[in-house]
DNA sequence: TATATTACTGAAATCGATTTCTAATAGTAG
DNA sequence: CTACTATTAGAAATCGATTTCAGTAATATA
């Protein structure tokens, strides 16, 4: 019954119609007769037939392919939000073609450039930056792209965030006001500019509260380098009282390090505070005082620019960030008269 | 100088050969002169030009994409697994068409015939079952299917998973070798292969040693039931003094319930073992004691046969079991003269 | 009933490549 | 220098759909 490869003329000859009216059959929004309608259904059914998207795409020059790039799927957000970006753009009609941008090769582009021949429809970055060169191939070609979860000077550029500068404002205002006097940092990588603006936000609030940052690391939003910096920094003569380390994932390891190899107190002698809010963050063994990045608006977001993009041909871009909550837990010290 | 769309025949036109020349320079494996290589790499370079794959796909047959589908994101299993994945068939000239089974919609049939629109060259499922109809339309469409971490009856399916048997049988041996003589499971979803396997394993081998199943609760491979099976099973009058959990993902949560709702010391008076040895099982927060699922080798087993029957049109299909090692943590107590 | 409008239809062109087939050129041998 | 084989080139067919175009059938209007 069901063979090798059906195609609409087969069906057509079955139906005893012409294959031009197989087509309008399955184009929605084609004019075809009650009548042929059925025919052309019943013998679809009969033979199993099912477009071919690749020949439909070689003529409609739409493939309903989004390409996503994706780096880091060791930070749990990304895990989080491949799900439901996934999932968002399925429900509109679209399949992601995915790209590991693994950590070791920094050159995107080379296979940006193998996505592109597969003629996506549109492209979304996450946590991957991409250069002006390739922004302008995209550019050329008609192909919107949007950044999810990191900005970039390209006026070209649509790009989707959380407010990073307003969170990092947010904690500092928070360790401020729980009597934090000592509040050091650990850094992401610098060429983020989830990095930058979370450090920005931050750095200014404290000053706001006459405060400086009393120590600081640079973690590269890496495991090893992250272990590395909290250890130098909690093993120095004087040690910080309150830590932001710039995300979530950094923040467990440099906690491992404080509590079971320096065996340190959390909160008690010192705060800990992370960004991202991924799900091990309410797990009781860490139980992470963090901002928290609505995944959820963020890809809703990030997935209406991109089909306005792709199906309204606009070409302005936009920029979009996030306001997310800090979210209390058990990491950082609270203070009996905070909140009243 | 990059403009929209460049067509083989433009390149043909400014290199001043044919079409077919154009094609002949891009397909390995086709004769051209030393000279039109040159005008039409030339050429090629100047207008931007790269062959369009879906062309090449009609005509072909073949289109280098693998669809992936992939259901539990949030089994930290999982992310590591796409990852390697997607690199792997990304080296063999693949790229990946994702689609998520979200856990909520059983029916993953409906959206793999979306995926089998896009005329994949082969199929994975990762932790995904296949309805028997299904499988023989891919198998009637001539499309390899690559069951990975999960096993079923099916002929037509090639699948890779650990050796969950053996893995349970270890971890049986292991707790009867430490003394323990109260020894629980938290079952998995009965569905699952690897839930079937892994609780044969166990009881087999304890049976082996003259014990049997002190306690048993299900947790569905799902965070909340997990919590309460963990409830139910360390608030009885008489608790384990030892529970295997199915995998590593509920394990976290049965130990979070343990220490900290019930302030049970783990492990002086409760061991834990869990089953994946996903990241955060060595984050010091858990130290979780576990067995390793060798994520790279799975990776490649599963990339080897699919390439394999993809590219020789093999159809018999293959199954294989990757043993594990039992990687020794913190979460489970040590007999002093274990292993000596 | 005659005419204007609308709804469908099938034939043929098209999308952008690959590939077969035939012809031309180059290279080697006798 | 002719005869024969290897290379290479271009024209045209092909993959499996969509879509334009022109014509026919069905319906509405006068």
């Amino acid at each position: 019954m069901l063979n090798k490869k059906v195609t609409s003329l087969e069906v057509a000859k079955l139906a005893g119609v012409s294959q031009s009216a197989v087509s309008r059959v399955f184009t929605p929004g084609a004019s075809s007769s009650k009548k042929t309608n059925e025919l052309v259904r019943k013998a679809s059914l009969k033979l199993g037939y099912r477009p071919n998207i690749l020949a439909r795409s070689l003529i409609t020059g739409k493939t309903k392919i989004v390409g996503l790039v994706v780096a880091y799927l060791d930070n749990y957000f990304y895990p989080e939000a491949l799900e439901l970006l996934s999932a968002a753009l399925q429900k509109n009609g679209y399949h992601v073609l995915i790209f590991m941008a693994t950590n070791t090769s920094g050159n995107i582009d080379n296979v940006v450039g193998e996505i592109l021949d597969y003629q996506v429809d549109g492209i979304i970055a996450a946590s991957v930056g991409m250069s002006t060169n390739l922004a302008s191939r995209c550019a050329d070609a008609g192909i919107p792209v949007v950044l999810f979860n990191r900005t970039q000077n390209d006026e070209r550029l649509s790009a989707v965030t959380s407010d990073n500068e307003l969170g990092g404002q947010k904690i500092a205002q928070f360790l401020c006001d729980n009597g934090h006097t000592r509040i050091g940092y650990i850094a992401g990588w610098e060429g983020a500019s989830t990095q930058r603006d979370r450090e920005k936000g931050f750095t200014d609030e404290l000053k706001k509260n006459g405060q400086g940052l009393f120590a600081r690391e640079v973690g590269n939003f890496n495991l090893d380098e992250a272990r590395q910096a909290a250890r130098s920094m909690f093993t120095a003569s004087e040690i910080p009282d309150a830590v932001f380390v710039a995300n979530d994932h950094m923040a467990f390891t440099v906690m491992d390090v404080m509590r079971f190899e320096l065996g340190l107190k959390i909160p008690d002698q010192v705060s800990v505070v992370g960004y991202d809010d991924v799900p091990v963050a309410k797990w009781l063994g860490y139980s992470l005082t963090t901002i928290r990045q609505r995944a959820n608006r963020m890809v809703d977001e990030t997935v209406t620019i991109l089909i306005d993009s792709i199906e309204n041909n606009s070409t302005k871009s936009r920029r979009i960030k996030i306001d997310g909550p800090l979210i209390l837990r058990g990491s950082a010290k609270i203070l009996d008269n905070y909140g009243v």
